[in-house]
DNA sequence: CATGAATGAGGATTCATTCAT
DNA sequence: AATGAATGAATCCTCATTCAT
């Protein structure tokens, strides 16, 4: 097993002694939840798979979480949050638009692959939510894409980064950065790091040998182009 | 409601008359359920929904399928099989490997954005199925990826696509294809040929103005970094 | 398989002629329809099951027979009208009332051991039925009971038998004949007929060496101490 | 109702309280479901009859078993315990192969008629189990089997018992004490011991008034003449 | 007559959630 | 605070039986 998983295995432990903060439990419950979410999907992760994994008991889960819903909340948060807080860090390199965009998906794609919180927000279908959760999750996602996008746009404002269709852009990423817990074993050859620039790069850089014959030209107001969220 | 689901609309009618070709029958339980499927998920579908919908009664698609499971395996199979008829048929443009490459994409982005069942094989969870299904799918699904990377192999080898970790890519590329189904709307702005066009050159040939600083160096072996699936 | 079973072989082909009597189709039911009753039981063998066997469908099982029920009661007459008819003939052979028991059991056991019908008359449970099939079925099986109840009455009253209990000696007979279904194998090495000779002997002797030694002499008005069925 | 059964009606109060020993909840399931089994066959009981008549509902019942083959297992090994463990006691009263032989079917037609879990045993048709289930069912029923033929070896022996294929009399013996509760009704005139007695004494010494003309002279191997189960 | 199609009435099982203690 | 017990609402699937052709 990864070590990035070895949070869960501490979350056993904070439900051992009843001193413990009740935060950590919530933490405990969190990162439980977010590993089998991601491994059996949310659906058919009941309960009381997580009840057992934690050695507690079902309706003590209703004692930190109101429902499942909220507990499904509750991952993405932290995955959105993480990703977030390492995206102000790396925003401080200043440089051009298209290397601000780089250092996103640089930092993106390193939380997913580093961490279980990180692939919930692009692993779990949020359709699964109820209305109002659905609704809060996706504000929270949209600040991500968002923020995505104002990097596009510096680079393509600085000439670093071709005239293009921003939102394709930033679906592009977005779908092929998503699908990385679909795959990605972080016990491969391949070390994160070296992983996550060669991924990175292709995305940035393409495949193609020769310079592009001509640049992308799609209209420019391709916003409405798709939908909207 | 885009025009292209007005497939389903034909759908009730088949069920109007007793007799009547089977085969419509079942290809309208088919596209109603993957236009179920897509919308709400595999799981939050039930067989009443479909039944429903198609103004039968439950009881009735089982002279269709064996199994909601059996339906699912219906959808992924049209969605496969229509991807693999267009893809033989793009391959006749002979060329390079990286305008191959190039084809390819296109001919999958364009199934994904025309047919519901060419989403339904990206867009489904086939943990949903039973093991036997559940292996039957990914027999399948496995048959465009190597499609995929065979001629991204082929553009290496020509020189006409830069060395790189053809996994990755292949990777990449799926994933951000795959992701079209969860935002594309169809009666966009953008046109589907247009859309298509754009979607696949930025796979291709990346964003990035100048041409990419180094080449991408990743290990050559970059097999074993991901995992076998 | 067993010799006694290729009538079954024939039902098929009594449906494949159109021209062939009614009648014979009727026996094709009845038998694929007595095999597949005794291998599954009653409630396990549907409807389709028999239909696939004789390779006609559904409805058509309905020109012949009302109900699943009237086939099951159709299954119980058979059997009940060989073992009655086979049993006329053995009474022609006078003797005593022991001798008559005796070769009650013998012509009891042969049927049951060499005619399908005969085992669905002891294997299958009645109680699968409608009330009004239950009572029919139960009268016809009644005459077999009253009719080894005078043979051994005959023999009480002879002397060739011991005086007991005419109900329960009636009851531990049919309970260990109605057993045969569940375990002989007509391929075994015991021939059909020392297995009947045999079987029938325990029966009437018992298994003690000595003499026993002293003649039951349980209540003489044993009758209304079982229940009436 | 005979009063064998009012450890049923017992059974609803187990129910009443919320806080009670779950094993008697347990038994209390185990109870009602064997006599519903009983009267009415294994099929035809459903989860929902056995949950109703402990004025309970149909999910309570997966508390205490995970599926209703398990409930039906239950009843056969509660039976099944039940006979085994008289018959150690039984046998401390040593004796010839004969008096063994007969103490034996004693405690065997004693349970059967005492308790309904025993009837159970005799009664219900273990091929409605999935096959693990059935095959745990059929291991602990040939245990009782075994028993009762080591018991006529040692009478052959010992000569107190005819020489006879075991085999057969072990599955008349067997056959007719199965039947028993399809008939008997244990609040019949005779006494319940009186008809132990009657009973057990019919299949040990016959119904001949003569010894019997010749032993029984099957084929000593006549293992091989019957299915093997 | 025969048949493919359709149905109504269950039946086992699962699971998020809530009580009673 | 925590738990064992209980529940209601689904959900998939089966099957005897009946229509429409």
């Amino acid at each position: 097993m990864p070590k990035r998983f070895n949070l869960r295995e501490e979350a056993q432990k904070a439900f051992q002694n009843r001193k413990r903060k009740p935060e950590l439990k919530r933490d405990a419950v969190l990162s439980t939840a977010a590993h089998l979410f991601l491994k059996h999907g949310y659906r058919r992760t009941s309960m009381e798979d997580i009840a057992d994994h934690l050695e507690i008991t079902k309706p003590a889960l209703y004692h930190y979480f109101t429902s499942k819903d909220d507990i499904l909340v509750g991952c993405y948060s932290q995955g959105i949050a993480s990703i977030l807080t390492r995206l102000d860090d790396a925003d401080k390199a200043t440089g051009s638009g298209l290397e601000k965009t780089r250092a996103f998906l640089r930092v993106w794609v390193e939380t997913i692959t580093t961490m279980e919180f990180g692939q919930c927000v692009v692993s779990l279908d949020d359709n699964e939510l109820a209305p109002a959760a659905r609704s809060e999750v996706r504000r929270l996602k949209r600040r991500i894409d968002r923020s995505l996008r104002e990097r596009i746009a510096e680079g393509i404002a600085d000439g670093t980064i071709k005239p293009c269709d921003i939102r394709l852009v930033a679906f592009a990423f977005g779908g092929a950065v998503n699908s990385i817990g679909a795959w990605y074993d972080p016990n491969g050859k391949l070390s994160t790091s070296a992983f996550v620039k060669a991924y990175t790069d292709i995305l940035i850089d393409g495949v193609s040998m020769a310079p592009a014959p001509k640049p992308v030209r799609s209209s420019r107001r391709g916003a409405r182009s798709t939908k909207s969220e």
